[in-house]
This record gives C-alpha cells, structure tokens and sequence, in this order.
DNA sequence: TTGAAAGCGCTAACAT
DNA sequence: ATGTTAGCGCTTTCAA
C-alpha cells in the first residue's frame, strides 16, 4: 500500500508540503499552533508515516551505526549489542547489525553493505588480523570511523577496546597449575586473531613461571568454533596425549570440547577442567551465567560506544586504545 | 566524507547518468560492452558506493524485513535471528533488528520505527498479547505482512508459528514427577503472553492426572525476567512454602532462580530442580546446550521466513497457523 | 545503445 | 507564518 505523503496532506489541507514538514518536524516557532494542530491531526488521520529514507537522503545523515561481530550465539556479543544498541540510541543512534560467521569474506561484504546504506560509524569485532586490512583502511578515509573491540588489529591505527589477553591468559593457566593441574593443553586460536597469540604467549609463560615443561604438543591448533572444539578433543586422544585440564580459545571452542568430552564418558571438571576466557576480562570455567559477564561486557560497550561518537562528532581526534582492566573474576561452574 | 555519485562517473566520462545507472545495475542488453567496462573501471577508480538509501526511495521497495524479539540474551532468540537472517538473505532480504526488553511500549516504538524505515514485512514475538493490538492490525492493514512466532497472540488473525505450549509443559510436569518430584513449584509467566497461559494450564493438568493437589500457593506469579526469578524465590522462601522442582516460564527466569537458589545454598538439581521450556519444543533443565537449540529453532526460523516471504509475493494467502510437533528432547543439565 | 526528463518523499534556503 | 524552489542519488519511461 502507498503511504499518505507530506504533499498528501499538504494537498487536503490547501497548505504547502514545506509547512506540513515543519510541523511534522516539531518545528514550533516557525509554524502556527493552529496550522500545526490541524496538521497533525490530518497526518494521524491519514495514517501518515515519515519515510526515513527519504529523510536520510536528503539529509545526507542516517545517524546509523553498525555493529560487526564474529558470531552472536555466545552471551558475550550478545550482552555486547545489547549494551551498545541501548547506549547509542540514547544519544539518537540508530544500531545496525551484521554477522560475519567467523569469515572475512562475509565480513567484508557486511561491510560493503554497511557503507551503502550510509552507516555514520562502525563497531568491529574483526574474524581475521589481515584480510580485511584494505576495507577498513578505505573506510576510514571515507570518513566512517570504525571502532575495534576484542578482537583488534594491530597493523593499522584505529580506536579500540580490549583486555589484556596476555595477562589474562597467563592468570588463568596460573590458577589452574595452583588448582593442582599438571597437564594442561592449550586449545590455541588461529594466528590471524591477535588475542590468540596473546594468550598462547600467556600460557607459555605461566607454565614457565611454575616450572613446568613446555610441551608443543600439548598445543593443538583448535579454531573458533563448536566443531573446532570438538575435533581438537578427537586429535588429542588419537595422539595419546595425557591431560587434566583444557583452556581453549573461544567459547564456542570451549563448548564443543566440554561436548565432545562428555560423550566419551569423561567427567567435567572432575577428570578435566575445560576453561576459556571470555571476550572481557571475565575468566570462566565452561559455562558462564548470563549475569555474571554482564559488569565487563557493559563496560566494553560502554567504551566501544563513547569511542565512536567521538570520532562522529570530532574526526581529527587521535585514536585511543582502552584497556580494561578490571579486576579478574574467576567462576567455576559444574556444568 | 562525499562520496562519488553516477553523476559524478557520468561527468568524468562525459556520458549520461542513465548509461551509469544502466551499467552498474548489472544491465547487460541495454548497454555497449565497452562502456560498461569504462564505467565499471571508473567507478572503481573513484571508489564509488551505491547509496541504497536513494535506489530503495526510488524503487520504492527496500527489500528488507525486520525481526522483534522480547530479548537478546537467551540463546533460543540469537539463535533464531541467526537462522531467520540466513534464510533471508538467501532470497534477497535484508534484516533489522529490534529488542523489546519485554516492554510492550518499546515494542510498539520499535514497530513505528521499522515501518518509518518502509520494511515489507516484520517477525515479531510478542511481549504482551493484548496492548499492542491496534499498531500489529494498523500495519496489517498497510500492507506490512507481520508473522508472529514463538509468543503469539489469539485476539487478531495472523500467520503464525508455535509450539503446543500446554502439551510441552505437561510433559515437562510429568517429567519431573516420574523423577520422583513431590513438590512442584511453577514460576507462572504473565497472563498476557500466551504461551503463560497454556504452560500453566499444563502443569495443572499433570498434576491432576497423577492426583497430586493442586496448591495454589505453588504458583507464583514470576514474570519473564532475571530479577522476576530472583524475586519469586525470596517469596517463596518467606512464605515457607516447600518444594523439590521449580518449573520457571522463562529461560531467564529459570537461570535468576537458579542463581539466586545457588547464593542460598541449595544444590541444584540435588535438592532442587529447576527447568524451564525454551522457546521451541525442546524442554531443559537449566541450561541448555548452544547446539542442543539448533535444529528445533531451525525449524521455527524456516517456517517464519517462509510465511513472510509468501505474504509479501502474495498478500492474499489465508493466514496460516504452523504447529511445530518435533520429538520432545529432554536435556537435563547440572549447572 | 544512449540521453533527457520526471520524480521517489523529504528538507532547507530564500523569498514573501 | 507560509510558500517557492532546488535538490539528495537514483531508476525508468520515453525519445532519439
């Protein structure tokens, strides 16, 4: 069905569309209270409804951010969006959102298709440290700020939000050798996302800190994803290899693990602690309450979100890094 | 930063904004093979991008469909905003995205919002079954085609998929009194969301059939959100009331319970079971599995987009009713 | 095969 | 306080 126009009521009303706009567009000083209430009364009547489209158009203005992510089925890109989506629309953002599904390409065309419809700023989780290098540096002098959080890039200069990986990571397989573990595997990220790099480095070097051997077998390049986790429990008993204790990359890899774990009979974390860290400084023992990465995500958001508007409303301010840094909480959970 | 328009190419080229247009729309009859190929170059060159706000107000179409959900945070929903995007995408729509935050105010914005943005057709679960009545018929009317999963509504016609919400909870009931239950406490949803409704009369119904009283006092009124299963726990507790199973409406409300029964020390599920029916036919025992979700989600996001897709082709298709009947998966978990 | 012109719905000078 | 006009960037007849 075709909507009722501001030229439509312009026309029932014998008045020009210019007026109507301006009532329409709250204007209240340049337009007469009577006209105005009369307008508005024929816009509810007709059903009027404002084409945004057009509105943008001729504003050259969307007041649209997009948000990119990897993935969206682990709580913490969810609580992520959900932070951001409620912090920008405060401030009269509007949020558009786009999986990548862990792959550059489609990274890469949600962006593309994120530039087309004239986004004013972007907020990037990126799948992969070099692929996409060219896109955003194209964005970024088309003017669209992209904001990088948790999983950032280093090769060019851009805002961005992050924990510190390396610490983290290092805190975490610290906890485990205290808890009484003697072998623990490292289900090690793909080398394309920095914060894997950072936390094999961590996990190398708190066992390093106890003395313990460092064994590249016990290193197993496991992926991002549910399958991934899985098959890397596969690779593992295959190759014989001992273990108490699984600190994967992702979340989603730390599921498929605890999964494929559990159908082989073994006992979690009675015979094997699976772990991961979380996209904020939140470490957890699979699986993380809802809640309980609520506090660090927000604060994620809350960076992420401040950082693009900033750079909407002032371009030539120099790039931040954030580091959040709170304090680490540690959850085991019986799952 | 201004980006380069066919205008812009046309210029450069000293031809017309048609031939530009013609050529970048991907005509292949109507324009020379060697002008094509200097557009497509020159566009390239001058890093041009398509601005779908102007194509879709001049085409009048936008191809896009929007999806309103109660909330973000619980797997059942990413999950099926991930499969429904997929599917759309597919056949050439786009997707945005609304949270309600279970408020039937912001749900009606959010539905304003969508149809301001002209998208032809919307999937929405409900917040209230009732208070949003006359804009889900208001857009009906414009020609907007809405498709209402999981939580439905009765009052008005329109396509729908569901579960058999009181089938499932009688099951889940009887479930839990096999087990061994004796006294079972429901966290009744609001009596304005359907599914509530039905699950309650479910749990009576189980009861009965195992003649087991029904107490009123073990229905409490629990709402839908984290802080509502909270809540409804403390109540409990200061009525003294006794209980070995708590059956929560929502996914949040079952993990609040949780929570707040762990900080009281009680094991779960040793002493106390608390569970919960996701939004498709799969029952779980606080908290379910990423993948276990998958394939009954699936299905209601199939059926959803293709319900909407053929409204949009074809306005006039009777109102159909999707019944989602998979086998019952019973998950219990020892979070 | 190409160009000219109209117009999608709206806003914002500028003029009255 | 209101009207006139000129576009925003694009597609699509209709002519050439």
């Amino acid at each position: 069905m075709k909507y009722a126009t501001i030229i439509d009521i312009a026309h029932e009303l014998g008045i020009s569309k210019s007026t109507v706009s301006r009532a329409l567009g709250g204007d209240d000083r340049n337009v007469n209270k009577e006209t105005k209430k009369k307008i508005l009364e024929m816009a509810e009547k007709m059903g009027y409804k404002r084409n945004e489209l057009a509105v943008n158009l001729r504003k050259q203005s969307t007041r649209t951010i997009g948000i990119v992510v990897p993935e969206m089925l682990t709580p913490f890109y969810m609580n992520f969006i959900t932070y951001a989506q409620q912090l920008l629309n405060r401030q009269g953002y509007r949020v558009t959102l786009a999986q990548s599904h862990e792959d550059p390409e489609a990274e890469r065309a949600n962006l593309q298709m994120l530039e087309d419809y004239r986004v004013e700023g972007i907020l990037i989780s990126a799948c992969h440290n070099r692929k996409n290098l060219d896109v955003y540096q194209q964005m970024i002098n088309n003017g669209i700020p992209l904001v990088f959080f948790d999983r950032t890039i280093t090769e060019i200069s851009v805002p961005k939000v992050k924990i510190d990986d390396y610490i983290k990571s290092f805190f975490m397989v610290e906890h485990l050798i205290r808890g009484g573990k003697k072998n623990i595997v490292h289900f090690a990220g793909p080398t394309y996302i920095e914060n894997a790099i950072e936390r094999k480095r961590g996990y190398k070097d708190a066992l390093e800190k106890f003395h313990l051997p460092y064994n590249p077998e016990n290193v197993v390049d496991a992926g991002v994803d549910f399958a991934d986790g899985e098959k890397a429990v596969e690779e593992l008993i295959r190759k014989g290899i001992s273990f108490d204790a699984i600190f994967c990359f992702t979340e989603m890899s730390a599921l498929g693990t605890k999964s494929c774990l559990q159908r082989l009979r073994y006992s979690i974390p009675g015979d094997v602690a699976v772990c991961c860290i979380s996209g904020t400084n939140l470490c957890v023992l699979v699986h993380p309450s809802l809640t309980a990465v609520e506090q660090p995500v927000r604060q994620m958001a809350e960076a992420a979100s401040r950082l693009v508007m900033e750079k909407i409303e002032n371009p030539s301010i120099p790039d931040e890094t954030v580091l959040l840094n709170a304090a680490m909480i540690l959850r085991e959970s019986t799952l």
